[in-house]
DNA sequence: CACAACCGGTTTCATTTGTAACCGTTGTCT
DNA sequence: AGACAACGGTTACAAATGAAACCGGTTGTG
């Protein structure tokens, strides 16, 4: 124990912070330059596209966002003509978000251009590590406790 | 090919980003409430107190940081009085930075600290899953490549 | 030796983020 | 019904970040 055997390169959590840095590097420069998105705005964008309309809140809890975040990406998208917000009759607090034909298509974009990078990330690994790598992740994500 | 099979929770980049922050959202919390210090600050410390004395330029290029950042994370360090500068006589742009005794002290509770969260963390995972992901994680990083 | 390019590090300014207070709506309790 | 807590979402303000300009000090070149 001690000091002694403590080394940056394996500590998880910086690892992971390293790791997490280089791999969506290329990707934010892709949505970045492209379409002039942040971070949130491409996850916003991805779960309206991937699991259909929902609300603001919905978002925040899937993907672990804190509301002030998921307020600001969706009045950017907004405003990029992205995404458009309906009201809810039966309780007119909750909007409905869902993405415009354009958001869809930057969306269908950005699925793609997600699937390169990330094949392009594999190359370095093999099948099977990315399968392990996969489960490692979802378990200290807690996103597999999260999920259906 | 196409969106259909793209899912959020498999999209690496995204799980990795999960992934970390899930994992040092303690450590961060216990850094932060104990010694007022952000996350580059105790990077820079770590450095430091791992790979004793060197100057900014050096910690930018191990952790990957840029120079402002770490500029900032040495201010603030040097003010807690956790860290020194000392002029370099070959060179006086050059600051040569070490740790004060105090600093050294902080060190050491945070090292034992993380290391603690670390064992936490990893009572999800097996020791080869550990193991494995370590591996994955380092080629992922580029840190192998960049690390002697 | 003068001059320009470069280097280590800091500062400035615009952008992004976090925290907390806030607004209108709905649910609850009596 | 009326008072009040809770909720969905926004706003305001402070703190952190990123990009680029900047300041001495150093190196290289004529």
């Amino acid at each position: 124990m001690g000091a002694n055997d403590f080394q940056l390169p394996h500590f998880l959590p910086y690892l992971l912070n390293q790791a997490a840095e280089a791999a969506s590097y290329e990707f934010q420069a892709y949505y970045r330059a492209r379409y002039g998105m942040l971070r949130t705005e491409w996850r916003v964008l991805f779960h309206l596209g991937l699991y259909g309309d929902m609300s603001a809140t919905q978002i925040c809890e899937l993907a672990s966002l804190h509301k002030t975040k998921v307020s600001r990406a969706v009045a950017a998208l907004e405003k990029k003509r992205y995404m458009a917000r309906a009201e809810t009759e039966a309780d007119r607090r909750i909007e409905r978000l869902s993405l415009t034909p354009m958001g869809q298509k930057v969306f269908r974009d950005l699925s793609a251009a997600a699937e390169r990078f990330e094949t392009d990330l594999m190359g370095d690994l093999s099948r099977e590590e990315v399968t392990h790598l996969r489960r490692a992740l979802l378990k200290l994500s807690g996103l597999d406790q999260r999920r259906a």
